[in-house]
RNA sequence: GCUAAUGUAGCUCAGUCGGUAGAGCAGCUGAUUCGUAAUCAGCAGGUCGUGUGUUCGAGUCACAUCAUUAGCUCCA
């Protein structure tokens, strides 16, 4: 235990180091350019940060700087100690080091708040702690200053924008390297850049936010789709399509037009005002009304991959994580109120059985009733409660995401985490009390009596195009089989065996494998680099020896050269492993 | 949208003090017929994101604009 004390494994020590870190960042500013305002700066999950008013612009050369300061201050080990003063004294004290951010915080605290301060050497910052004991804790080799970006004095839009320098640091400098290398992985496997070299997907400076699927992405993404209709149709969904372009009396009654009007693409049609659609709710609910529904037809599951334009701050887009266009793999399922619960944890189950297809690990959150809302708080509340019960009982945990809710209902947020640690909203599970009443939605029950309906809105992937963005860095670009654009490329070692690997490649087709063959006239270590950075999961090596006996060389991407066999037995193993989606393309013996 | 940075060939990048563009890879042509991650040679490829200005002269300087990147805000 005792020697736990000064590791990362211990959580209060990590952030008290990072935490330190950051008041050293500050000290070091502060020295360097004295006419600095200070904001906030907290321990992160990587590392930390610290906001900062300052009329120099902090470039990378200042940077480097900073942090020779930094070092600096390490070296001279100055003790942190901890005082506290009344709230005047506090005020007093922050109004006469000229720190207005400061200032503000203290007055915000509660009356009651203990008030801390932390000093080192000539500099004390307001901060409840707690801290290592010395700025000479905090390894000098191990401490990077990582960039300089802008941020929102208190995350407010409204307000002004400070610059925000983050920084990372460790106890041992191995794991600041080790660190760094992460960084360079996760740049490698950037979607954007696999996305070009793989012939996925593009972006066009004539449509930003709007991207271009590729013939490449294009075999990728149906085959997601393919996937997504057969667990569909398995769970009990249909599936329909709704119109791209509706008018503006939907969007008025469904609320969107009041509340989401700003993300909008708006058109004037024969004088008439339209909206191209950012949501697929309202067309699925005209199809509910379009018959009268009998209470047997409930859980009602109505599918629909539906494309939708949203017009989001250009500052936002992101690669295929963020777009302003993309296919939802959406559903709305209508039932009534007793289904609720079992339908939600039904719902849950057919995310893990999608999420754990990818082998992707996910968390949950409960996002709660946000200020812009249509609704009684009260329905708000039962809607909430039910979805946490229906978590609480499929034995899952979750955090609450207070005030993140859509403006129609609360829902669960599945976040995803990729082979590299990291994050991703994707699923998502509304509960809506409110389209259905203002749609008028009913059906009629068991008793004679027409009832209204309450619907789930709900997506696994959540759209498309972030799925891919996420699974394409998830496996770094070798995808496995069943969703590789090109499965098997027959690589011919002379051109005097190019009929061969021909028919070869037709056998493959015929056994419904995507196959090609390289015929140019290339030594066999350029085709197999070249199919290997394509990622391409298995090369058939053909030369006059394949061809004498009617065999292929198999090669793996991920573990070379595995020996020849038959085309036959080849066939059967890879339509095996095709089938079952398998993670792992390696042949298992 | 905001703050900062970037934009030169399909890709990755060089281009000094302002004197109207250069490499590697990819592509094409030819030669080579080769056994598990790059064969050799030649050719072709660019209104330097766009516009305006300063200047005898702009890839280079200024302004505007578009896009991208890092983050903030927002979000599937």
């Amino acid at each position: 235990m005792e020697e736990n004390k000064f590791s990362f494994e211990n959580p209060v020590y990590k952030d008290s180091y990072r935490h330190t870190s950051s008041h050293i960042l500050a000290q070091a500013v502060k020295r360097l350019y004295p006419e600095t305002k200070l904001a906030i700066g907290p321990a992160i999950k990587d590392g930390f940060y610290y906001d900062f008013d300052s009329e120099t612009v902090f470039t990378p050369e200042i940077l480097e700087e900073i942090e020779e300061e930094m070092r600096k201050i390490i070296k001279e080990k100055l003790p942190l100690e901890r005082f506290e003063l009344s709230r005047e004294d506090a005020i007093k004290l922050m109004e006469e080091q000229d720190e207005p951010y400061k200032v503000e915080l203290i007055k915000d605290l509660p009356e009651d708040e203990t008030i801390s301060f932390y000093k080192q050497g000539e500099f004390a910052d307001l901060c409840a702690g707690p801290h290592v004991d010395s700025t000479g804790r905090v390894k000098g080799n191990a401490i990077k200053l990582i960039n300089s970006t802008g941020a929102y004095w208190r995350g407010d839009s409204n307000r002004k924008m400070l610059q925000r320098i983050y920084g990372t640091s460790f106890p041992k400098k191995a794991e600041l390297d080790e660190h760094l290398e992460r960084l360079e992985e996760a740049k490698k496997r950037d979607h954007r850049k696999l996305g070009r070299e793989l012939g996925l997907f593009m972006m066009a400076d004539e449509g930003p936010g709007f991207p271009f699927f590729m013939p490449k992405g294009m075999i990728l993404k149906n085959a997601l789709i393919e996937y997504w209709r057969e667990v569909h149709k398995r769970y009990g969904y249909v599936e329909i399509q709704t119109p791209l372009i509706l008018n503006r009396d939907l969007w008025l009654r469904s609320g969107h037009w009041e509340h989401y009007k700003d993300n909008m693409y708006t058109t004037t049609i024969d004088e008439e005002d339209y909206a191209i659609k950012p949501m697929n709710c309202p067309g699925s609910m005209l199809y509910f009304n379009s018959e009268p529904h009998s209470y047997r037809e409930l859980p009602m599951r109505v599918g629909e991959l539906g494309i939708v334009h949203r017009h989001e701050l250009s500052g936002a887009l992101h690669g295929l994580f963020r777009v302003r266009c993309f296919t939802q793999d959406d559903a709305h399922i209508f039932m009534s109120w007793e289904q609720m619960k079992d339908e939600i944890k039904y719902v849950a189950k057919l995310f893990d059985e999608v999420y754990s297809l990818f082998g992707l690990k996910y968390s949950i959150e409960l996002s709660t009733m946000p200020e812009s809302h249509i609704g009684d708080e009260k329905d708000w509340r039962f809607a909430e409660k039910i979805l946490e019960e229906a978590i609480v009982e499929t034995g899952r945990s979750f955090k609450i995401n207070a005030g993140d809710g859509a403006f129609y209902g609360p829902k669960l947020d599945f976040h995803l985490e990729d082979s590299l640690g990291r994050t991703w909203q994707c699923g998502t599970i509304q509960l809506d009390m409110q389209m259905p009443e203002r749609f008028e939605l009913e059906y009629t029950d068991r008793d004679g009596e027409k009832k209204r309906p309450v619907m789930i809105h709900r997506v696994v992937f959540g759209s498309i195009e972030r799925f891919i963005g996420v699974i394409t860095e998830h496996f770094g670009g070798a995808f496995p089989l069943w969703l590789s654009p090109v499965q098997v490329k027959v690589l011919p070692i002379t051109d005097r065996v190019i009929d061969y690997a021909e028919s070869i490649c037709k056998k493959l087709e015929a056994a419904g494998l995507r196959a090609e063959v390289d015929t140019r006239s290339e030594k066999i270590g350029y085709k197999i680099r070249e199919a290997q950075q394509q990622k391409i999961p298995y090369m058939l090596v053909v030369g006059d020896k394949e061809a004498e006996t009617g065999e292929v060389s198999v090669r793996v991407r991920q573990g070379g050269d595995i020996g020849t066999m038959s085309i036959y037995a080849f066939i059967e193993k890879a339509q095996e492993e095709n089938k079952s989606k398998a993670i792992d393309s390696l042949f298992k013996n």
